[in-house]
DNA sequence: GTAATCCCTACTAAATTGATAGGATTAATA
DNA sequence: TATTAATCCTATCAATTTAGTAGGGATTAC
């Protein structure tokens, strides 16, 4: 399942996106327009200029807003800020590769096998998926 | 990520589908041999079994054994058994829709657009695999 | 200086996961 | 028929994760 995490987080990124890039966004209007606790929102956001994929503005009139052209953010890095890996079991990550400590040979083992097939496949659409596409700008 | 649960059942599948079909397979012979703890294993195999995709003998030289041949045994099905939806949010879910409750309209979802590409390219990868094809069977 | 805004830490309730415990039921066989 | 070996079933539990909430500190525009 998807976190609900990670569902506020795409949505409040296309919020900014369609925004337009001249003034920053306020985590006050995302959460209202969203629909989003405005406290939990806030430490979302606050992951994404972690990553760096959001800059923000403190003060008054100050705001989220990204770093990058929509079509410049990848799905594959804003899904890994979010949801974490994207490979199901730890021995087929990329990124976060552990072995498991039941299996004696993961070339051996079927869930090994596929579970890269997944991984793969679940890869290529966000390989080939921008904030672009989600947005529509 | 892959629960231990779905992970347990799959390598009990393929030792069962490698076992060959004449007698049934106990669990503690699997428990052993995969490295499952086997009260755990028990829950699992009884889930897999009352789903139709495992038979079981009781008693004395009793056991689990396939329904079916491993070629007709769909990984869509034993994923739907043992993790649940294929989808990662249930407003794309095929077997198990359910609207959002933020969403006012989930054709203009960002997040519903994605996810949906996500379902099918792991739906794909699902479809076309077989127990055979994990077991090498 | 005041109001608005992000920033940070800590806490908490509910759900899920990964088991464990204990026994009931069923079947083979000596 | 008694014993043994298996599945079947229900209940419980500890640890972890999730989805928030609370409270205030730091910064900036006006």
């Amino acid at each position: 399942m998807l976190s609900k995490k990670t569902k506020y987080g795409l949505k409040a990124l296309t919020f900014i996106a369609r925004s337009g890039d001249d003034v920053p966004v306020q985590v006050s209007v995302i959460a209202k327009s969203e629909q989003i606790p405005q406290k939990f929102l806030e430490s979302i956001l606050l992951t994404l200029r972690k990553s760096g994929i959001l800059g923000s503005k403190k003060g008054k009139h100050g705001g989220y807003y990204l770093r990058s052209e929509p079509s410049e953010i990848k799905m594959t890095d804003v899904m890994r800020v979010l949801e974490g890996p994207i490979a199901m079991v730890p021995c087929v990550s990329l990124n976060y590769y552990e072995k498991c400590d039941d299996c004696p040979d993961e070339h051996k083992c079927s869930v090994h096998k596929l579970m890269i097939e997944v991984r793969d496949s679940t890869l290529k659409v966000f390989r080939n998926t921008t904030l672009a596409d989600l947005s529509g700008v």
